[in-house]
RNA sequence: GGGCGUUUAGCUCAGCUGGUUUAGAGCAUCUGCCCUACAAGCAGAGGGUCGGCGGUUCGAAUCCGUCAACGCCCACCA
C-alpha cells in the first residue's frame, strides 16, 4: 500500500458498485422515507461550482439519512429551461445559417430535441463523479410526459377555478428572444445615463412662461427616443411654476403632434422641470396614468425594438420617416443630435438610474403592451405565507423567512405565457373562424376554450409557452406520480388506493441558492398546498454563492470558475467535497480557493495512512497492557461524544462545523493521541483486545465521515473485515446512543497536558524525543504519560537528589512538575518564563477578586456563578504559590 | 427610498437565552524535527483593545441606542 491514496481508480470502481448493486435505489416500504428532490439543472447545462456546493450538500444529508435507517430517494432530474435552451437552440442554428423565423414550429422543435438529447444529461452524468447517490432510476425531465401533463392539467385545473386569466397588460418584454418575461426575471442594474430636457412648444399662441419668457414646456427624460409615442404632458396641479400650463396644449417635438397638459398628484414636484411626458406604450407609470385619464396608446416599436412608425398618425408620419426601422438605441442618438439642431434640446445632463435587463438574453427590457397569460397570486400568497412563518416550513438560515413575506406581502400576478416554442404549449384554443373576425386581442374571452385536448372542430391553439417555473412549482408532486394519475386530483383520491406519493410527499430537505427564492421555492410551497394541502419540503438550506478568493462571484467571463472535473482529478471527489464543505455555513457565501480542495486531499491521506498503521500491526492473544486500557476506554468515549455532537450539528444543518468536528476526531484525537497510546513498541505485536476495539472503532468514525467522503470511506470500510458482494457502508447504521464518561475524558484531557508541557521542555532544551527524561510529579499520573512522554516517572522525593538549578518545570492545573536536566538550565530564561507567568497569573486573580470584593456582585450573581469564581480564586492562588516555590527554589 | 444581514487572530468562521480559568477552531505564519502509518507529515510557538462611540447591568464579544463600512433583497421618482 502506497503512503498516499490515489483516488482516481478507487472512485470509479466504487461507484459502479454502488450502481451495479442498485445502492441508491429507493422503492416504498415499511422504513421511515427520507425524500430529497433535486433541483433540476439546465438540461443542457455545464456542472460548475455552485452545482458541486448545492449537490454535495445534499449528497451528505441524503447518506447521513441512509445510515440513520431511512429509506431514501434522492430523485434527479433536469430543467427543459425554455428561455435558455432556447436561446443556445437558436444560436446554434444561427452558426448553422438558419434562422429561427425560417423554421416552422414543428421543425424549431426537432432541432431543440436534438440538442436536447444530445447535450442533456452531461451534467447528471458529472454529478456521479462527485459521488451523489441519486436514485438514477427515477430520472426525470420538466418536459417528459408526466411532466407535461401535470402541467397542462394544473393549467387546465386553475383557469377553471378562475386563477389564470388572459389580459392585454403591460408586461416586460424581452426584445432579443421577443417573449414577455415574469417580474422576476428582470434585473436591475444602476445605470450612468444621460437626462435630457426638451422643448414641447406650447400650441396656443401667445402662451409664455411668466418666469422666463419662453414659449416652450421643458420636459426632462432618459429615453428621448419614445417621443413618438408621447400622447400627454402631465404635470401636478399643485406645482406653482407650471401652473401657466393648465389647460394649454403642447407639441411633441420633431413628431409635431399636438398633446394636452394633464394635471396628476403622482408627478413629483420639484423633481426633474415638474413636466412628465406621458408615453403610456412604453413605461409602466404612464400606462397606468394612460388609464387613469384614458388616453390612447401609440406603439412606436417592432417586437425587436426597433421604430416602426405604422401607428404614427398618417399626416405625421413624413416628420418621422427617417427613424423608421432604428434601433432604439440608435434612435436615441440621433434624435438626440436632430433635437440639438432645430434648438428643442434644453441641455444634456449626466444622470444614474437603474435600468430593467433579461435575466437571460442580458438585454435592457422594454415594457410594452402585450396580450399574455397571468396567474392571480393573491389565493397563493394566501396559503403560501403562514406556514413558513410559524415555521411548519423552517428556513436555513431563518432570515429568508423575512424575504419571503416581504415578497409575498406584495405580491403581483404572474406572467406565465412566453412567446417561446420550447416549453410546454398553452392549452387555450381559438375558434378559427372567430378569430379571424376578431384577432386576438378582440377575441371574446368566454369563446376561448382551454382543454386538455384539442377540441373537435376547427381550432387554433394559442402560440405561447408556459414560464419553465410553471412547471418548476409542481416538481415535488409531479416526480412522484403513477400510471396517469391527475395531479389536480390527488386530494380528492387521497388514501383510496396505495400511490407513491402519499409516502415520499412531503419531501424532507430542499437544498438550493436564495436566488431563486420568489422563483421557485415560494411557487413550490403554493403549489404544494394546492394540489396536496401539504408542505412540500419541511426544511429548506439556501447555500451561499460560490466565490473566488477575492470575493468575486465566479463567472464564465471572468474565468475565475474552475472546473469541477478537472478538480476531481487532481484532489478526488472527496478532497473536493470537503473543500467546498469546509467553509460553507448556510446561507454564507463561500470564498473558493484550491487550498480547500488541498486540505480535503491532505485529509484522505491522513485516514488512508491511519488504516496502513493499524493494518500494519502484528497482533497476539496477551492480556491488555493498563494504558492500552486506559486508552480504549477514553476513545470509546471520545467517539461517542464526538458523535452526539456531530448528530447535534447537522439536525441543525450546521454541515461545515459537523465535518470539521469528524475532522479533528480523526487528526488530533485519534491518530495524534489514540494511535500513539495504543501503538506496540518496535516491532512488538499488539494485543487482541486492543485491536479488535480499534477496528470496532475506525469502522465507526468510517462510518460518521461517509457521508462527507463517501468513497475513501467506502474503500476502507471493505478493507476492515470480510463483506458480502452489495454490501455497502451506506446502510451500515450510524452509532449514536454510546455513554460518555466525562471524568474520564477530563482525566485524559489532563494527561494530554502533562505529556505537552513534557514535550514543551524537550522543545525548548532541544532534547530529542528519542531520549528518555524523568519527570517528577507529586501526583499519580497514568502510565500513558510514561508512554507518550518517553519519561520515568518519579515521586518528589527524587527532587531532593537534582543538583540545583537542573532542573526545568511547568505546571497543570494546580500543579507543579519538574524534569531533571543532564545540564544547568539558563537560569534567567527560566525565571522570566516564570514571572511572565507570574503577572499572568496575578493579573487573573486581580480580576477575581474584583468581582468577589463586590458586594453587589455576591448578592446577584446567582450562586453558581459566585461559587465558580471563588474556585478560579483558590486555584490561582495555589498556582501563584506553586510558582512563587518554583522561584525561590531557582534563586536559592 | 424601504427592509434584512454582516463587521471577532493574516484568511475563513464558531461563540445559542449576558457570568465555565482574563476570547476559540481550521487554514496560513514562525521554530525544531526525514522519530519505520503519514514531510500532502510530526512536535512546539507567536498572533485579537471582539468596527467606533454612548448606555443598561454587580458583570457586555453577547442586550439597547447611535454612527461608520460592506453585502443582499425589494421599490414606478420620469
Amino acid at each position: 500500500m502506497d503512503s498516499k491514496y490515489n483516488p482516481t481508480d478507487i472512485e470509479a470502481q466504487w461507484y459502479q458498485y454502488w450502481l451495479d448493486h442498485q445502492c441508491f435505489h429507493s422503492e416504498p416500504d415499511s422504513r421511515q422515507p427520507f425524500t430529497v428532490v433535486i433541483p433540476p439543472p439546465n438540461v443542457t447545462g455545464v456542472l460548475h461550482m455552485g452545482h458541486v456546493l448545492n449537490e454535495t450538500i445534499q449528497d451528505v444529508l441524503v447518506r447521513r439519512a441512509r445510515l440513520e435507517g431511512k429509506n431514501v430517494c434522492w430523485v434527479p432530474g433536469t430543467d427543459h429551461a425554455s428561455i435558455a435552451t432556447e436561446a443556445k437552440v437558436i444560436k446554434r442554428l444561427k452558426e448553422q445559417g438558419i434562422n429561427k423565423s425560417d423554421l416552422t414550429r414543428e421543425q424549431f422543435l426537432k432541432h431543440a430535441w436534438e440538442w436536447t438529447d444530445e447535450h442533456g444529461g452531461i451534467i447528471l452524468k458529472q454529478l456521479r463523479k462527485l459521488g451523489c447517490s441519486c436514485d438514477w432510476d427515477r430520472t426525470a425531465f420538466t418536459m417528459d410526459e408526466t411532466r407535461s401533463k401535470a402541467v397542462i392539467k394544473v393549467f387546465c385545473d386553475l383557469y377553471k377555478k378562475g386563477l389564470i386569466y388572459r389580459g392585454l397588460r403591460m408586461v416586460n418584454w424581452d426584445p432579443e428572444r421577443q417573449t414577455a418575461l415574469s417580474d422576476e426575471e428582470v434585473i436591475y442594474h444602476d445605470e450612468h445615463s444621460k437626462f435630457y430636457y426638451l422643448r414641447y412648444k406650447v400650441a396656443e399662441p401667445g402662451v409664455t412662461n411668466p418666469e422666463t419668457g419662453a414659449d416652450y414646456a421643458i420636459v426632462a427624460t432618459t429615453r428621448p427616443e419614445t417621443i413618438f409615442g408621447d400622447i400627454a404632458v402631465c404635470i401636478n396641479p399643485k406645482e406653482e411654476k407650471n401652473q401657466w400650463l393648465r389647460g394649454k396644449h403642447v407639441i411633441v417635438p420633431i413628431v409635431g403632434r399636438e398633446i394636452p397638459i394633464i394635471e396628476d398628484r403622482y408627478v413629483e414636484i420639484g423633481f426633474g422641470t415638474g413636466c412628465l411626458k406621458v408615453t403610456p406604450a412604453h413605461d409602466m407609470n404612464d400606462y397606468a396614468l394612460g388609464q387613469k385619464y384614458n388616453l390612447k396608446t401609440i406603439d412606436i416599436f417592432t417586437a425587436d425594438a426597433h421604430l416602426n412608425m405604422d401607428s404614427i398618425e398618417p399626416e405625421l408620419r413624413p416628420n418621422v420617416l427617417k427613424y423608421n426601422g432604428q434601433d432604439r438605441f440608435d434612435c436615441r442618438s440621433t434624435v438626440g443630435k436632430d433635437l440639438e439642431q432645430q434648438g428643442l434640446l434644453e441641455k444634456v445632463e449626466d444622470y444614474d438610474n437603474k435600468v430593467g435587463y433579461s435575466e437571460r438574453t442580458n438585454v435592457p427590457i422594454e415594457p410594452r403592451l402585450s396580450l399574455q397569460w397571468f396567474i392571480r397570486m393573491q389565493h397563493f400568497a394566501d396559503i403560501a405565507l403562514p406556514p413558513v412563518m410559524n415555521d411548519d416550513i423552517v428556513f436555513y438560515p431563518a432570515k429568508y423567512k423575512n424575504t419571503y413575506r416581504n415578497w409575498l406581502e406584495s405580491i403581483k400576478d404572474w406572467c406565465i405565457s412566453r412567446q417561446l416554442w420550447w416549453g410546454h404549449r398553452i392549452p387555450a384554443y381559438y375558434e378559427a373562424d372567430l378569430l379571424a373576425q376578431t384577432g386576438l386581442e378582440d377575441y371574446p374571452n368566454d369563446k376561448i376554450i382551454v382543454s386538455e385536448t384539442k377540441p373537435e372542430g376547427n381550432y387554433v391553439q394559442d402560440e405561447g409557452a408556459l414560464d419553465t417555473w410553471f412547471s418548476s412549482w409542481l416538481w415535488p408532486i409531479s416526480l412522484f406520480l403513477n400510471h396517469g394519475e391527475d395531479i389536480t386530483k390527488l386530494q380528492q383520491e387521497d388514501g383510496k388506493t396505495a400511490r407513491e406519493i402519499d409516502y415520499y410527499y412531503p419531501t424532507a430537505d430542499l437544498v438550493t441558492g436564495p436566488d431563486i427564492i420568489f422563483f421557485w421555492v415560494a411557487r413550490m410551497i403554493m403549489a404544494g398546498y394546492e394540489y396536496m394541502g401539504k408542505m412540500p419540503f419541511k426544511h429548506v438550506y439556501f447555500t451561499g454563492i460560490v466565490r473566488d478568493k477575492l470575493g468575486r462571484k465566479m463567472s464564465k467571463s471572468l474565468g475565475n470558475s474552475p472546473d469541477p472535473l478537472d478538480l476531481i482529478a487532481r484532489y478526488g471527489a472527496d478532497g473536493v467535497r470537503m473543500g467546498i464543505l469546509l467553509s460553507a455555513p448556510a446561507g454564507n457565501d463561500i470564498l473558493y480557493d484550491d487550498s480547500l480542495c488541498e486540505q480535503g486531499r491532505n485529509f484522505c491521506n491522513k485516514i488512508w495512512n491511519c488504516f496502513r498503521m493499524i493494518q500494519g500491526l502484528a497482533v497476539e492473544d496477551m492480556p491488555q497492557p493498563t494504558a492500552s486500557k486506559t486508552a480504549t476506554d477514553w476513545f470509546r468515549s471520545k467517539l461517542n461524544a464526538v458523535a452526539a455532537e456531530v448528530d447535534d450539528l447537522m439536525k441543525k444543518y450546521r454541515l461545515s462545523e459537523a465535518l470539521m468536528a469528524i475532522y479533528k476526531l480523526y487528526t488530533d484525537e485519534f491518530s495524534g493521541w489514540y494511535l500513539e497510546m495504543i501503538k506496540p513498541a518496535y516491532q512488538q505485536p499488539i494485543d487482541k483486545t486492543s485491536y479488535d476495539i480499534t477496528l470496532q472503532y475506525f469502522d465507526e468514525m468510517l462510518r460518521l465521515l461517509h457521508p462527507f467522503m463517501p468513497f475513501i470511506t467506502e474503500e476502507l470500510w471493505h478493507n476492515l473485515g470480510t463483506r458480502q458482494d452489495g454490501e455497502s457502508i451506506m446502510y451500515a447504521m450510524l452509532n449514536k446512543e454510546g455513554k460518555i464518561d466525562s471524568k474520564l475524558l477530563d482525566e485524559v484531557e489532563f494527561t494530554k497536558e502533562v505529556v505537552a508541557g513534557v514535550r514543551n521542555v524537550r522543545a525548548s532544551k532541544n532534547i530529542p524525543p528519542k531520549e528518555k527524561m524523568t519527570l517528577i510529579s507529586p501526583i499519580a499520573l497514568s502510565e500513558l504519560v510514561g508512554k507518550l512522554a518517553n519519561v520515568d516517572i518519579a515521586d518528589k522525593a527524587a527532587a531532593a537528589d537534582v543538583a540545583a538549578g537542573a532542573i526545568s518545570s511547568f505546571i497543570v492545573g494546580t500543579t507543579e512538575f519538574s524534569i531533571p536536566l543532564d545540564s544547568f538550565v539558563n537560569k534567567d530564561e527560566e525565571l522570566a518564563k516564570l514571572q511572565a507567568d507570574l503577572a499572568h497569573q496575578e493579573g487573573f486573580l486581580r480580576g477575581v477578586m474584583a468581582k468577589l470584593n463586590n458586594e453587589r456582585f455576591v448578592a446577584n450573581a446567582k450562586p453558581e456563578v459566585v461559587e465558580l469564581e471563588r474556585k478560579k480564586k483558590s486555584d490561582a492562588e495555589q498556582r501563584i504559590a506553586t510558582i512563587k516555590a518554583a522561584i525561590a527554589a531557582l534563586q536559592h
